[in-house]
DNA sequence: CTGAAAGCGCTTACAG
DNA sequence: CTGAAAGCGCTTACAG
């Protein structure tokens, strides 16, 4: 853990470098309007010329406030996941709190350690991306803390926290309605954990999409499996050799990464994306944009919830009471290089 | 800030619970081999049943200690920075530390502020990516500071801190040799601040790349900007309307992100990458191997980089007096797409 | 505005 | 192992 650190300059160092009083040092930094412009000025000069730096720790500790914030995602190089840290954290700059981040990588133990680190750092509150699977432990857990906990992208089930999301399951239905008034008739579902809302909500979109068509829908074609570009690649395989004979002629993945590594696996295969096969995604981050052809998806708007997440924390934060608060976000068809 | 929080279960309660003194309470929380394992676990019970959370920022006060670490870097958004973030984080992770995340977007106001919220937070080290641009008032901020900071990928002129990143004049040397051997003679290096030292030593060694080919280098052809997809569309642009009847035969890209930006740009103005012009990159981002045609480009190791500088920041914790270490990793040329 | 006192939750140091 | 005391750097509350 290190050594001792000295050396730091105290308040009462500065009170007594300017001729005033702890007290009065102790309003200063925290912006009391009562004390007048001379002294106030004549402190400041001192804290400047000591090289003062406000000891933020301490002072949460005797106020029993605090200053910080724990967000725990599922992985900041999914670049979803680094937009809506982006949206969070500039919202809680504002408010003058600072992030604390981890990533659970979607491991359960992870998260409880997680979630320990933040509880042992005083953090104020907690927006978390809960893990995919039976969350019944962290949900008790989670009830149980004193600190206000805001839910995004995923919901924990049978309980009740404030939450911020995506209707998934219209999302899927958007993009599932649109391959299929583009002719498709045969579409897989590739990726996502069967555990987890998010893969249920869209599945329902899938199954709701499908049925508005009165189109049949293929079980062998629904791929579940982790969120990243290997398991993207992995689960292209797999589909080729279950369906070799009768490929389908589109495959919606559960996110753009997935989407990527499904597009490595067609192509490294020999298969024409766009043209053989057509594959969508889901998130609408930022390199859909550039591979070749360009990703048709559906917009998540990560920033956004982040931007919501934090929002609603903080208002639980200074509002203890209430009601909890649900925040779903339309999703929106992002539809790219059709000709 | 919010309000006051109550009912933290101390450390005395736990003790009086478990009808042991504050003492034995508090040597166990630290794990220390002086107490029998009877009341070690008669006390880790009352822990349990109380809900008792250890209070690491109060332990911290007192004994001087921090088991926090400011992680300032330019943006979280580009993989580069999230895998250099990761391989930080679970470095820090691993000796018990939690790190505080700032992103600058390359702005000095963002930087200072940044670094006053750590100070504040009385973190125990800074691992920093400083800012583009002169960093004179910077570098004598940090030297001042009683606790070690650790630079990475870009170093600040004229200081010596201990640094961490990559050889980019010896990069830049690879990736541009294999453009020229492929027979290109008009070269465009876009993207990247003059003012700091990685494009500096990019610039290095394009000019030696060319002087050791026996080849003009055109200063027409190099496009200095922000580091970022915009800019390189906007650079591409440029490019194209002042070079229009006579265009480079292939495009040096600060970075894979800019490479991006220059891909998406040609691409509008109708130009077939990889036929008309090459484009290369630099950082060999994941995303490099889903464009299409794959990207070129030079490894430069991100996670690699935040290993190195987790581990330099802790030897240099414990181990304060020492002179600086500068640790320069070797890129590694990866071709993609060639026939 | 001052000044003295108490306290946030812990660790330290020490006599027993 | 216990127990009493002091202190990390701040805020709180209050009499003046």
């Amino acid at each position: 853990m290190g050594p001792p650190k000295k050396n730091r300059v105290t308040l009462q160092e500065v009170a007594k470098h300017a001729g005033v009083s702890r007290s009065t040092a102790s309003l200063i930094v925290r912006n009391s309007p009562t004390i007048s412009e001379a002294t106030r000025k004549k402190v400041l000069a001192s804290m400047n010329e000591l090289g003062y730096v406000y000891d933020r720790v301490a002072a949460n500790l005797r106020s029993q406030r605090s200053t910080t914030i724990g967000i725990i995602i599922t992985d900041i190089a999914n670049t979803f996941y680094s937009d809506l840290f982006i949206g969070i954290h500039e919202e809680l700059e504002k408010e003058g709190y600072t992030g604390l981040l981890g990533t659970t990588f979607d491991l359960h133990s992870k998260q409880d350690r997680l979630i320990s680190t933040m509880l042992e750092h005083r953090v104020g509150g907690i927006i978390l991306v809960p893990v995919s699977g039976n969350g019944q432990e962290t949900a008790e857990r989670l009830q149980k803390l004193d600190i206000p906990v805001v839910l995004t992208v995923r919901e924990l089930p049978e309980s009740d926290f404030d939450y911020v999301g995506v209707d998934y399951s219209e999302g899927t239905q958007l993009i599932i309605n649109h391959l299929i008034d583009k002719g498709h008739r045969r579409i897989a579902f590739i990726g996502g954990r069967v555990e987890s809302s998010t893969w249920t909500e869209r599945m329902k979109g899938f199954r709701l999409a499908h049925e508005g068509k009165e189109l049949h829908m293929d079980d062998s074609l629904v791929f579940p499996g982790a969120i990243n570009k290997q398991a993207g690649i992995e689960a292209a395989e797999e589909l080729l050799k279950q369906h070799q004979d009768h490929l389908p002629t589109a495959i919606f993945c559960f996110s753009d990464l997935v989407a990527f590594g499904v597009i490595l696996g067609l192509r490294r295969a020999g298969i024409a994306i766009g043209k053989d096969i057509e594959v969508v995604g889901f998130d609408n981050v930022p390199e859909s944009e550039i591979v070749q052809p360009p990703l048709t998806t559906v917009s998540s708007f990560a920033r956004q919830i982040g931007t919501e997440a934090a929002n609603l924390l903080q208002r639980r934060i200074t509002n203890t009471g209430k009601k909890t608060e649900k925040i779903i976000i339309q999703p929106e068809l992002i539809i790219r290089d059709e000709k």
